[in-house]
RNA sequence: GGGCGAUUAGCUCAGUCGGUUAGAGCGCUUCUCUGAUAAGGAAGAGGUCCCAGGUUCGAGUCCUGGAUCGCCCA
């Protein structure tokens, strides 16, 4: 009936011949079957894109994925775990062009966009492959075959429908606004993709003289505006200054300088004109409106930009925090700009071309990156002796996500969807999400939320959902919501629904007649993976997918990175928000970032990454799941790396393993009627409390204290319970091979969600009685015996402070003494009495004595309970504590044993104190071998008499003895014919407990006749003995 | 510049409602135990709980300010 186990089983080898087993028996596709009517627990599987290799980030998420949906099917639910694809997107474009060897939207246009669409729904799923491989070697239970895939017809198809419904709630438009841009892509991005870009770059902080023409007021000719820019390329294109109308501004002369007086804001004079700069006069920022002043480069005339051009213009958004207080602006390249301009009727001028180059108006510059030419023209500034001060200056600046260009801040027109306008309702609609960690709800997600900008939807580029707005030549829109409609109204039927194909429908207006054409724009991918909800169930469309939507919405559960929080947290939550007004998931866990050992953020480039494969072939799947699951909360992020796992295979699932390898070494027919003792009963209510403790924090999403309370449990198990029950599996009791058992299929139920390989090996090897661990209900807690527990921790703690003792005297285990003094009494001496003969074996004392006064053994100190007294004596506390260390420590005990309370006197008053306000301690006397924890002490009794000494030795044969067996290569149950010789002393304690020395060493017959030439020699305490060891 | 999070032993991490002398594992040293275990037990070394103020009888814990790191945003 044993099962054998190899003590030295490779996991990643158990791994796969679970995985085969898993394959044979289907027992995916089982656990599911098993639940199939149950109440549905949903899990939204967020699209990773299979355009590149799945890395350690990866396996992270898919195993937080995993281990809860795995655990919800334990409980009864019918988890249906959908997979899913990203598929649209610059990502996969960009990939194509590499592969084309292409950069530009011209190329990809002169290439043909029929198929470059092609080669990017090729390219899509180019490692597929390496996803599945890993997919399923690391245990994620997704179903791939019936993944929802962005780029298929119907799920298009649901898209359309989304924004059709958004657009009949007047939420979809086209604004002409400053959009961040990537002039590389050509196209504008969403707030949550620049969000995705941002990097530390040093740009040129540049100060510079704007002459002002003729006198104005309060200023004069020959003045000169200090301007401040941070973005010199801009400055080809300065309409007009900006300057707050409430702030002190001054005219200042430099100290030793030129001469020239310079206009700024008053509190800025200092940091910009060095120490020692004279202010001249002061006055508001209202006085500078109106100044004309001389542009910084003459490439575009003040008349282009209208009656106020190159000319103060008050803004409120001016700040004196940096810079000068006179704010450059450019009306095409920055928000505050545009809505300035805008506001005092400046005509946009846009000198830069979609793809980043100054056009033929900007002379010597036309038709280079605006970026690149920043250190040029602050050069030109200062060889024409406009430049005031120019400094590096360090900051974040958005790039592109994808392809790295630097964003730049762009007017044009591109499709809005008008969140804004349902702020409150995302803000209502967070309110109804369990966010973990907590912090992340108003924290970082509610502060975003707050402040919410419209969604900037289209994309000026090929692979990705079209948007299906039509328009005719009279600007009427048609927002078309299927294929369906499409084909009613244009009598084209489309197979597929991308670009260019849909670009050749056209369809008479139905307002006007005109031919109304789709625009060219597509939409944004985050758009598409916000609408898997219903978009996976091609929902609403077909009735299957509306039916099976309406009965997976809401979420119970997502998880994703912390980088989701403006990605898929957001889109999800908008687009189930603008349809549904409410949220499509309930709980959410938010995974931290994976670094390197020394905190670094693992990059290929750094070359501190670790392949998900290297872990996984050296340690296996399971170790790298518990890493993630128990090492710390993953929300606080990893410092990953080889060793980490190790540690934990060897701590956690290498005592797992021998404690099963144990049992089934020893393991006997079970056909007698246990006989549980305490150890039995104790182990069964830790398991019990094990089983309590990892529901409850499964139950919250914390698999990290869960997955540490299991390891707690499986540490009790190997080295109390089965260390303490040694003999009785060497004896075949049924008892505690039942209670182990128990105790193992449980833990491996416990553990299937965590590390699905071995719990399942443990399960099977113990016959469990399902073809899989992963196919049986989640453990109900059985009763506990909290007093049991008590007494054990009591029994427990008496060991180690017993031991403690023996170290001390330095007297070794093996050597038996007399007895141990313990001082105890109450429930603490019951507890000890009652599991007095554990005590004694692990101590090796005959006796157990107890002494209810520890003064008998050493003086007590007497100290204060602050947290009791605290509340109470306030203020006070300093005094009572003074007024207790003057207390008899004897008679302080005397009385709170005898029930009775202390008097303490303090400010004139008596105060009584009773046993839980006084805290006593034991010094310990000299002379005596104690220790003392608290107000309980071990002392042990060291005088030896020649019968203990004898036992001593006794014991010290049998460990030569076995020791001998062990060299002779014996298996332990073999029987032996033991011949001892050598010292006398030895060999007559051996011969006084010779029933002992053969029952341990499984001896058949002892002789004593080894002479000198008889087998090993030992040596104990210096004497030499003589062991011959034959099996029997 | 703003927001969020983190900072506890050499390393990885716990630390409850503010309460007595701040813990665990790993690693190190010395003992010890062994019919499962590369395991276990005991002792030792190892701490400015990031810093500075404040509140309080009492602060790792609460408040304010600052530093460093990470993330997010301008």
């Amino acid at each position: 009936m044993a099962h054998p186990v190899d003590p030295r089983q490779s996991f990643p080898a158990l791994e796969e011949r679970v995985l085969e087993r898993w394959r044979e028996r289907d027992v995916f596709a089982q656990s599911l079957c098993r639940r199939e009517g149950a109440e549905p627990w949903v899990f939204y599987e967020g699209p990773p894109t299979a355009n590149g290799r799945p890395g350690t980030h990866h396996v992270l998420s898919r195993v937080f994925k995993d281990i809860f949906p795995r655990y919800k099917t334990m409980r009864g639910h019918y988890v249906e775990r959908k997979g899913g694809w990203d598929c649209h997107g610059l990502p996969v474009e960009i990939a194509v062009e590499q592969e084309l060897g292409i950069t530009s939207k011209a190329e990809i246009e002169t290439y043909g966009i029929a198929e470059f669409n092609a080669r990017c729904r090729a390219s899509v799923f180019t490692f597929l492959e390496d996803w599945d491989a890993l997919t399923q070697r690391i245990g994620f239970w997704i179903d791939l075959d019936t993944a929802y895939r962005t780029l298929d017809t119907e799920y298009v198809e649901s898209v359309w429908w989304a924004l059709q419904r958004i657009h009949e709630k007047g939420l979809l438009y086209e604004g002409h606004r400053v959009v961040p841009y990537c002039p590389r892509c050509g196209t504008a991005l969403s707030s949550h993709e620049v969000a995705l870009g941002y990097r530390d770059v040093i740009d040129p902080s540049v100060y510079v003289r704007f002459p002002v023409r003729g006198a104005h007021g309060v200023v004069q000719e020959g003045d000169e505006l200090a301007v401040w820019t941070t973005t010199p390329w801009t400055l080809v294109s300065n309409a007009a200054v900006a300057a707050h109308p409430d702030l002190m501004y001054a005219r200042a002369q430099a100290a030793g300088g030129d001469g020239a007086v310079l206009v700024l804001a008053q509190g800025l004079v200092e940091r910009v004109l060095g120490e020692g700069a004279r202010v001249l006069d002061t006055f508001p920022g209202s006085a500078l409106e109106g100044v004309a002043y001389e542009p910084p480069f003459p490439y575009i005339p003040a008349s282009e930009y209208g009656e106020r051009g190159h000319t103060v213009l008050p803004a409120d958004f001016v700040t004196a925090a940096d810079g000068t207080g006179l704010v450059h602006t450019a009306i095409a390249f920055g928000e505050d700009d545009f809505q300035l301009g805008r506001a005092f009727g400046l005509a946009v001028v846009n000198p830069v071309r979609l793809d980043g180059t100054y056009d033929e108006r900007i002379g010597p510059y036309a038709g280079r990156f605006v970026k690149d030419v920043d250190a040029d023209l602050v050069e030109d500034l200062r060889a024409r002796g406009k430049l005031l001060r120019s400094e590096a200056y360090e900051h974040a600046y958005p790039h592109c996500w994808r392809c790295s260009t630097p964003l730049l801040y762009y007017a044009k027109s591109s499709w809005y969807i008008a969140t804004s306008q349902v702020r409150d309702r995302l803000l209502a609609a967070n309110e109804t999400i369990n966010w973990h960690p907590a912090h992340i709800k108003h924290g970082r997600f509610g502060d975003w939320l707050e402040n919410n900008v419209d969604w900037a939807l289209s994309r000026e580029r090929y692979w990705g959902t079209p948007l299906p707005v039509w328009r005719c030549a009279n600007d009427h829109l048609a927002v078309i919501g299927s294929l369906a409609e499409l084909e009613e109204r244009s009598g084209v039927a489309l197979e597929d629904p991308h670009r260019p194909f849909v670009d050749d429908v056209s369809f008479a207006c139905a307002q006007c007649g005109e031919e109304a054409r789709r625009v060219p724009e597509v939409i944004d991918v985050w758009f598409d993976s916000g609408a898997m909800p219903f978009a996976q169930y091609a929902a609403p469309l077909s009735e299957e997918g509306r039916e099976h939507f309406g009965a997976r919405f809401p979420a119970q559960f997502i998880c994703e990175a912390l980088d989701q929080t403006r990605g898929w947290f957001y889109s999800l939550l908008a687009v189930s928000t603008l349809l549904y007004d409410r949220s499509s998931y309930e709980n959410v866990v938010c995974l931290g970032l994976i670094l390197d050992p020394d905190g670094q953020k693992m990059s290929k480039s750094r070359g501190n990454t670790v392949a998900p494969w290297e872990v996984i072939e050296r340690f296996g799947a399971d170790a790298l799941r518990w890493y993630f699951f128990t090492s710390k909360q993953p929300w606080d992020g990893y410092r990953f790396s080889l060793e980490a796992i190790g540690e934990g295979v060897r701590l956690f699932l290498r005592q797992l393993w021998n404690t099963l390898v144990f049992l089934q070494t020893y393991r006997a027919e079970e056909d007698v009627e246990p006989a549980p003792t305490e150890l039995d009963r104790w182990v069964r209510s830790r398991l019990a409390a094990t089983v309590e403790e990892v529901t409850d924090r499964l139950e919250h999403y914390d698999a990290t204290t869960a997955g540490r309370a299991i390891a707690a449990f499986v540490d009790e198990l190997s080295n109390w319970y089965v260390r303490r029950s040694r003999r009785r599996f060497w004896d075949g009791d049924p008892a505690a091979f039942a209670t182990l058992r128990e105790c193992l299929l449980t833990v491996a139920r416990l553990l299937a969600p965590f590390t699905p390989f071995v719990a399942d090996e443990v399960f099977e090897v113990l016959d469990g009685g399902e073809p899989s661990v992963h196919l049986c209900d989640w453990p109900v807690a059985s009763e506990r015996d909290l007093e049991l527990e008590h007494a054990m921790g009591v029994a427990r703690e008496t060991v180690r402070l017993g031991l403690a003792a023996r170290g001390g005297a330095k007297v070794k285990v093996r050597q038996p003494l007399h007895e141990a003094v313990v001082v105890a009494a109450g429930r603490e001496r019951e507890a000890i009495e009652r599991l007095g003969g554990i005590v004694r074996e692990e101590l090796n004392v005959r006796e157990l004595r107890f002494v209810g006064r520890a003064d008998e053994l050493g003086s007590h100190s007497v100290k204060p309970n602050y947290r009791t007294l605290g509340p109470r004596f306030g203020k006070a506390m300093p005094q009572v504590a003074a007024a207790v260390a003057a207390l008899d420590p004897v008679g302080v005990a005397d009385a709170l044993r005898a029930g009775r309370t202390v008097g303490l006197f303090v400010d004139g008053h008596e105060h009584p104190l009773d046993e839980q306000d006084l805290q006593l301690a034991l010094q310990p006397l000299e002379g005596y071998q104690l220790e003392r924890e608290g107000s309980h002490a071990v002392a042990l009794e060291l005088t030896l008499d020649d019968d203990l000494r004898r036992e001593g030795l006794a014991r010290e044969v049998v460990h030569a003895v076995q020791a001998a067996r062990k060299a002779a290569g014996l298996a332990v149950e073999d029987r032996i014919a033991l011949t001892l010789g050598g010292d006398g002393g030895l060999v007559e304690a051996a011969r006084a407990h010779e029933g002992y020395v053969a029952g341990e060493t499984l001896a058949v017959e002892v002789r004593y006749d080894g002479g000198e030439r008889a087998g090993e020699a030992a040596r104990i305490e210096g004497r030499e003995l003589r062991i011959a060891v034959t099996r029997a």
